[in-house]
DNA sequence: CCCCAGCGCTCGGTACAATCGAGTGCCAGG
DNA sequence: CCTGGCACTCGATTGTACCGAGCGCTGGGG
């Protein structure tokens, strides 16, 4: 552990870093109040930090810059409460009373809210269907041997799934099993519906042992089933110096399945942050991710997340983390 | 017009730019086969060139670099009939045999796909709404107030719209209304039902004429309700020098109006490609657009384009987005 | 024992000059 | 009309010098 002035100094070096993405001299750090010694002293005290490990410099005559040690440290023992600003919560508050229509359009809105409040590209992972009823559910043939399922679930999303028969069907069939398995559907979850009972008309039960294999398989949740969006990516560019690495982590935003991956991996260590090399994709050295989960009816379903450098101001995105997953997840829930 | 040998040197010229993204000199000029003079004629004529508006240079002692006038005479004028590498045709060939399942993920693999042959970003319109019927039709009570509308469309495709009642329902009256709305829309398309007929059931009445209206109304086309996959940013980063070039384009991108007008801009002059300042957004006065429209059914109901730097190779763009429109059509036409 | 003023050292950044070379425009002669 | 030749321009590169921010170390003082 870190002695007081020592802690003061890495706080010191990781605020000042982040404001002005400069390494930081012992000159600048003594001009915070908080430390009153000379700097020759913090010199001694950054030399120690650097062996440490919570410190580096990119080269000999210049100040320090922390290392994902120095960030981890600064998050969990020296930032501040995480406190979003009152404009900011203001902008919440109001997007969330205005906030009404389409699953969809919201969660999209909702990145890019998180975006705007963070300045750093934005996910938010759409509720998991899993702890979702189905609120009503209909087949139509499309085809002669194709068939689309369309289920409501109870918080209004529309989830499809088109199937592909073996044999030919003819629309009174399907008309049949449409009602035997919305029946057997409606109330429960999609990935736990009861198995179809026998109807004697051969045709309709092959139909919905079919239909109800494949709806229950492709209910299961996976990170490649999940829906993501994305926001904000432009806000992003602008942290970033080099193309390359903006185009490297463009790449990752589009790869959904590895952004929900990310974000399950960060919350399964039971952390909220993870610091540059912390995130196991080498093409995001260099950046953090924030994450939370959100609520809805005290369960939790999904997850949002900010994308930006390792230079990150953690307690802002932290605080609209909470604040925008919190209010996301009241927003979603029933009462 | 130009004269054979000026028609000559614009196209090495604007080939060789595309390739090596420098100023080509004289003396680059001359390697071509086809030109067989000396520099110096070269460089008179490409002063001529620079007078007429279709090249530009620099600084004083650099080669010459196209102006959009000078790309957009390349593109109807010199360019060769666009054709699409073999390696290319195959990926796209086997894509399409491969393609099944649901809509939007083709449609977000066609961006992906598009992105992949040019090395720019693709952009995909979803077919429009107004050329589809309804198959089937289906309202659930979300909320005392809130009922939803699901309907399906002719290719598959669902269509959902929850409507705000100023009086609550029941579940009893929406299920009546469900009935003869389906009655109503079936093998119409949504933005032409028939207005309903009266039952004589005021609640039911009063349901349906909302539902109607909104229905009708939503269904009306217009940019801003238009859906646009966009694929393969990170590729398009790669291609600009200057982050602030990658974060406006990136930016563009995000507004899904914008881009469904900028298209449709297009489109509607009769061209295919938009060069530079043509396309009517500032902060694309770099960046050229190629598209092309898909028909379904020999109807045309959506655009497919590539965005990248006016420096793009035109020919293989335009091959491109012809082809994959081409596919795309047939892939969603019913035969 | 801790602190700190002072000193010598390191190195990136900037400024400036010299040089290089790709490329131009122009002209006179074939 | 084309072309070889020539003077000129100007960005890019290289070299040099210098400045200054910042460091580590050390010896003296509270």
């Amino acid at each position: 552990m870190l002695d007081a002035r020592k802690s003061a100094i890495l706080r010191k070096v990781v605020t000042e870093h982040i404001e002005t993405a400069q390494p930081v001299g012992s000159s600048h750090v003594v001009q915070d109040p908080a430390i009153d010694v000379s700097p020759a002293t913090v010199r001694s005290d950054m030399a120690a930090l650097e062996r440490e490990g919570y410190l580096t410099h990119p080269h000999t005559s210049a100040g320090r810059i922390p290392t994902d040690k120095g960030y981890r440290f600064f998050v969990d023992n020296l930032s501040d409460a995480p406190l979003l600003d009152p404009a900011s919560h203001e902008q919440v508050a109001t997007f969330f009373d205005r906030a009404h229509g389409e699953l969809e359009r919201m969660l999209r809105d909702t990145s890019r809210l998180l975006s705007q409040l963070t300045d750093h590209a934005a996910v938010v992972v759409a509720p998991a269907h899993e702890v979702l009823t189905v609120r009503s559910s209909m087949l139509t043939r499309l085809g002669p041997r194709v068939v689309l399922h369309v289920a409501v679930l109870s918080n209004g999303s529309v989830e499809k799934h088109s199937v592909e028969m073996e044999e030919r069907t003819t629309d009174s069939e399907v008309a049949a099993a449409s009602a035997l398995l919305a029946d057997q559907l409606c109330g429960h979850t999609l990935g736990r519906a009861a198995a179809p009972a026998r109807t004697g008309n051969g045709p309709v039960d092959v139909l919905l042992g079919a239909l109800h294999a494949q709806i229950v398989d492709g209910a299961r949740p996976a990170p490649e089933t999940e829906e993501v969006y994305v926001g904000g990516a432009a806000r992003m560019a602008q942290q970033f110096a080099a193309v390359d690495q903006v185009r490297e982590v463009l790449s990752i935003l589009e790869q959904s399945f590895v952004v929900v991956s990310l974000l399950h991996d960060v919350l399964s260590t039971g952390q909220s942050v993870a610091i540059g090399t912390e995130n196991r994709v080498e093409s995001l050295a260099e950046c953090s991710l924030v994450v939370a989960p959100y609520e809805v009816d005290d369960e939790v379903v999904g997850t949002i997340g900010v994308l930006g450098p390792t230079r990150m101001n953690y307690p802002q995105a932290l605080a609209a983390v909470a604040v925008v997953s919190q209010r996301l997840g009241r927003q979603l829930s029933s009462g």
